[in-house]
RNA sequence: GGGGGCAUAACUCAGUUGGUAGAGUAGUUGGCUUUUAACCAAUAAGUCCUAGGUUCAAGUCCUAGUGCCCUCACCA
């Protein structure tokens, strides 16, 4: 850590000391029997508190100084707010601390609030005190952080000096609010399940890996809450949510982080269509939230966000793009072959993972939504329920926004003999990225009973980032996933 | 993992054909009682990402590495 403070900085932090002065004082003694005003507030009282006393405190983030006259920019929550440092409105030792005074400084002020000269309302100062001193220089005041790293690795700067970031992430918790208010309203209950898992599962994803070390035992964060949230159907609690973190230790893109939010929401005695309908107002409700209005626009493109959404089923999707039925063997060979994809052998796991191998890749980049698919192969979907009219389907859809998968929902499989089948069939694959052990307790979870229900997920980062107009995942999520920063963290090796 | 791009002062960025490292802002010092990207004057600040190479001479050209970005692959 050495030479990290800057030398000019500290210089003024020993000034300010030399003077008698507590850097970081911890407690605001100007402010007196008066409590802290916010900028915004009185700003909008203005005119009826003329010439009355306020105090305020917050980081300096402007100044310009005219000797025996200064004027600062106090920025603090929503707003900032001009305060008039004048030399005989002030006691003397409380002008002097402008000589110790930095950009990025804290400082609380007692003052009148006064139009200046201009008419600007301003709170002109009779008591000053720094609050706090900094030993950084913050950006420049009009370019602000531009570098994508460092505005990922110093979001704490990217926060105080972009406003338009730090009203995205408050956007982004009001989406979050919103989608729980919906969950309330409709008497779900808001769950915890765990994130450390014996046995991974409710995903196709490489884990993560742990280890406990009292119980001498090897865990995986998880991938998906979705086994969990099911037991807890199991138990009777008829309608769950969590915004769950999930992680996966693979490849990082604009839309991919290692750690990312998954809504995942269960319920009783319904269907994977009453999830599409949940799933549409939950949307609606966080588009609202974020004042998008009708229309977003993502990556150069508009979005129109009015209900209904389209919906479209699986097999007509993929004939309307693909010009044959996903069930004509002979067609989809053909195309397997034309685009170099193996042909597999009968009609299980393998060969429908071809058919929707074909699916992604011809039909899902035209699916710019908001659009539901629904009713997808049984044979990929070990988790999701077969239709009663055709076992070939199974009641699945997944949601697209933005030309990505937003949502994957089910009716949930609660027969645990197929069930068990069905995780047999996955263990035997060869596919690396398939489990690979079987949940033994879930399957026993659902041979107690579990009730017919439909699930869902919802991606909330990349909602996040289609409601927001954000091209990259790392815009949505405070503190994205990064390379170690040479010479800052400490050596791990191990 | 493949391909492409970028890396210069604390921040934002210039840097021509290879010929002494630049600006604005921030900082420091001085001045200034109505500014709001204040102004005036002075001043300090560089591992030009790293390591090699070519050359009389490299921020600039070449090779490799590192970091970041984009893209493809991967990704229920």
């Amino acid at each position: 850590m050495h030479d990290y403070f800057h030398p000019d900085r500290l210089q003024k932090l020993a000034d300010l000391q030399n003077s008698g002065a507590d850097a970081y004082p911890a407690s605001i003694s100007v402010f007196g029997d008066l409590p802290r005003s916010m900028s915004v507030d009185l700003l909008a009282r203005a005119e009826e508190i003329q010439n009355t006393e306020a105090c305020v405190a917050g980081r300096v983030l402007g100044r310009r100084g005219y000797g025996k006259l200064a004027f600062i920019d106090l920025h603090d929550g929503e707003g900032s707010i001009q305060v008039v440092l004048q030399k005989d409105l002030l006691p003397a030792e409380d002008f002097a601390l402008l000589k110790c005074l930095n950009l990025g400084d804290f400082i609380a002020l007692r003052g009148e609030i006064k139009k200046t000269d201009k008419g600007q309302d301003s709170i002109y100062g009779s008591r000053l005190e720094i609050l706090t001193k900094g030993l950084e220089n913050p950006p420049d005041q009009h370019y602000g952080l531009a570098d994508s790293e460092l505005r990922a690795r110093r979001r704490y700067v990217d926060l105080f000096t972009n406003q338009s970031v730090r009203e995205n992430f408050k956007k982004r918790a009001a989406m979050i609010q919103a989608m729980r208010e919906v969950f309330l309203n409709q008497d779900y209950l808001e769950v915890e399940t765990p994130v450390m898992h014996p046995i991974y599962g409710g995903a196709n994803a490489e884990p993560f890996t742990t280890v406990h070390n009292a119980l001498d035992m090897k865990l995986y964060m998880r991938i998906a809450p979705e086994l969990y949230l099911k037991r807890l159907v199991v138990g009777g609690l008829e309608r769950v949510f969590e915004f769950a973190r999930v992680f996966r230790n693979e490849g990082l893109s604009p839309r991919h982080n290692p750690e990312f939010t998954m809504l995942e929401f269960y319920q009783a005695y319904t269907d994977y269509r009453g999830m599409m309908t949940l799933t549409e107002e939950l949307v609606l409700a966080a588009a609202a939230a974020a004042n998008c209005g009708e229309t977003v626009n993502f990556r150069g493109d508009d979005y129109n966000l009015s209900a209904p959404f389209a919906r479209i089923r699986y097999a007509d999707a993929f004939k309307e793009h693909l010009g044959f039925d996903a069930t004509d063997r002979d067609a989809v060979t053909a195309k397997l072959l034309e685009i170099k994809h193996d042909v597999p052998e009968g009609d299980g796991y393998a060969w429908w993972k071809a058919v929707n191998d074909l699916f992604e890749e011809c039909v899902e980049h035209k699916l710019t939504g908001p659009v539901f698919v629904y009713d997808y192969p049984a044979a990929i979907c070990p988790l999701a329920k077969p239709l009663a009219e055709d076992s070939t389907w199974a009641g699945r859809f997944e949601f697209f926004l933005g030309g990505m998968e937003l949502a994957n929902a089910f009716s949930e499989l609660n027969d645990p003999q197929l069930q068990l089948q069905k995780f047999e069939e996955q263990v035997a694959d060869a596919d690396p990225e398939s489990p690979n052990a079987i949940d033994y307790d879930y399957v026993r979870a659902l041979a107690y009973g579990m009730p017919p229900a439909g699930g869902c997920g919802i991606g909330i980062d990349r909602l996040v980032m289609v409601l927001l107009g954000q091209d990259t995942i790392r815009d949505v999520l405070l503190f994205p996933q990064l390379r170690a920063e040479d010479g800052l963290q400490g050596s791990s090796e191990d």
